[in-house]
This record gives C-alpha cells, sequence and structure tokens, in this order.
DNA sequence: GCGACAG
DNA sequence: ATCTTGTCGC
C-alpha cells in the first residue's frame, strides 16, 4: 500500500504554492538507483469537461503488460500554471496511487521532475510525497538543448539556467526526442535506461500510453 | 514593457 | 489538456 506523506498544507495561493515547492525541493534525493526495476507506473491526467481524469497503470516492465490501475475523478482545485503544474494534478493523482493494490518500483510521470524553474516538477512532487522512486518524461522542453543523434538511444543535456536538469531522449529513430529528467531517488542515467525499455516500438513510454488512453477512456 | 511558459 | 480531416506508412 502506498502512504501519503503529509509534507505540506494545500496553497490556495500562487505565492504559497512557489514557497512549499521551495522548501521541499532541497528533500529530493538523487541517490538511490531502482536496480531492481521490475513494475513501473504510469500516470496521467485527462480533461473531461470541468473534471480531471486521473489515470495509473502498473506495468510489468518485463512483458509491458498491465498488472494493475486506478482512475480517479476530481474538480481542478488549483489554476494550469506553468511551473505549478503539481498542486492542479497531484492531487487526483494522489488518490488514484492510493487505490493500487501493487506498489510499483518506479512512477513514471507525464511532465518533469528536475527540469523546472524551482528544480521541483510534478515528478519530484509525487516521488517526495510517496517517497517512491520517480521520474518525468515531458513531451516538451522545459530547457534548451541540441537535437540528439537521429538514432533511437541517442541523447543530448537539456539545460536550464546553466545547470544539467536532464535529457532530451531519442526513443524511436528519426522522432522528437522526448525530455527526461529525475523526480526522486533515481539517477539519470537509469532513467533514461528505464524510458527506452518502456518504449521499445513509440516515443512515448507504454507506461504513459496505457494511463493516457484509460484515462481518456473514463472520460466519457 | 516583452516574450516564455510542463499539461 | 482539447478542438479536428485527410493523409502517409506499416
Amino acid at each position: 500500500m502506498i502512504e501519503i506523506r503529509d509534507l505540506h498544507p494545500w496553497p490556495s495561493t500562487e505565492d504559497e504554492a512557489v514557497a512549499i515547492q521551495a522548501r521541499l525541493a532541497p528533500l529530493v534525493r538523487l541517490d538511490g538507483l531502482p536496480e531492481q526495476v521490475r513494475t513501473a507506473a504510469g500516470l496521467d491526467v485527462a480533461y473531461a469537461d470541468d473534471e480531471l481524469v486521473a489515470a495509473v497503470t502498473v506495468l510489468d516492465v518485463e512483458s509491458l503488460s498491465v498488472v494493475d490501475s486506478a482512475v480517479v475523478r476530481g474538480i481542478p482545485e488549483f489554476p494550469y500554471v506553468p511551473g505549478l503544474f503539481a498542486f492542479r494534478e497531484a492531487p487526483p493523482l494522489l488518490s488514484a496511487l492510493s487505490e493500487l493494490s501493487v506498489t510499483p518500483d518506479v512512477l513514471v510521470c507525464d511532465g518533469q521532475g528536475l527540469a523546472h524553474p524551482r528544480r521541483f516538477g510534478l515528478a519530484c512532487h509525487l516521488g517526495l510525497l510517496t517517497d517512491l522512486p520517480s521520474i518525468g518524461v515531458g513531451k516538451t522542453a522545459m530547457g534548451r538543448y541540441e537535437p540528439p543523434g537521429e538514432e533511437r538511444g541517442a541523447w543530448t543535456p537539456l539545460r536550464l539556467d546553466d545547470d544539467v536538469v536532464g535529457r532530451a531522449l531519442r526513443t524511436q529513430r528519426g522522432i522528437k526526442p522526448v525530455f527526461v529528467s529525475v523526480g526522486h531517488r533515481c539517477t539519470l542515467d537509469a532513467a533514461c535506461d528505464l524510458v527506452l525499455r518502456l518504449a521499445p516500438k513509440y516515443r512515448l513510454p507504454e507506461t504513459t500510453r496505457t494511463a493516457d488512453r484509460l484515462g481518456r477512456a473514463a472520460g466519457r
């Protein structure tokens, strides 16, 4: 069972949210690499009418089959503000995670981890509150990067304010790269290895794809 | 003031 | 995120 740690009150203003991120960012751990990754959870949020639909799927990394899942609908309690993403999407995602019967070895989030203005993106937030290893896989870059080689597995550093905060990783030859960054209790090397294992056929990892399908199916 | 800005 | 036709490719 996944325990959700009560590390902060829920903010009602942007200033409070920023202060919470600044306070929690130092608690992110970049050590502890999940070497025994057997299962990985995909997290995604769909929008149906005026509601959020949080979907989580747990996949067996070896077979990429779905072994568990959960869907939770909720009302957005925070506006969409770049940099404060977690305060909008994390609540229903945490509820969905707490409904799982299988505890995944790592969380694969749809968004950024350390590739964030205050180095505390959604993946860091969810990893810290669950104390589970986590990584962020974004479809668009938060930072600057040079195009990686065209071959699958090629990558280049993703930079933000002169810091390397992640990587632009090519998961399919000739296809736009995804943007991988560490969330919590994981290394960047391990994160990229995992993403490549989870994306043998398509641009996005299967974790994200299965969660996305589940969420939009539940949204109607 | 102007442009940037995860989903 | 979501609104959407046709089209290219396996």
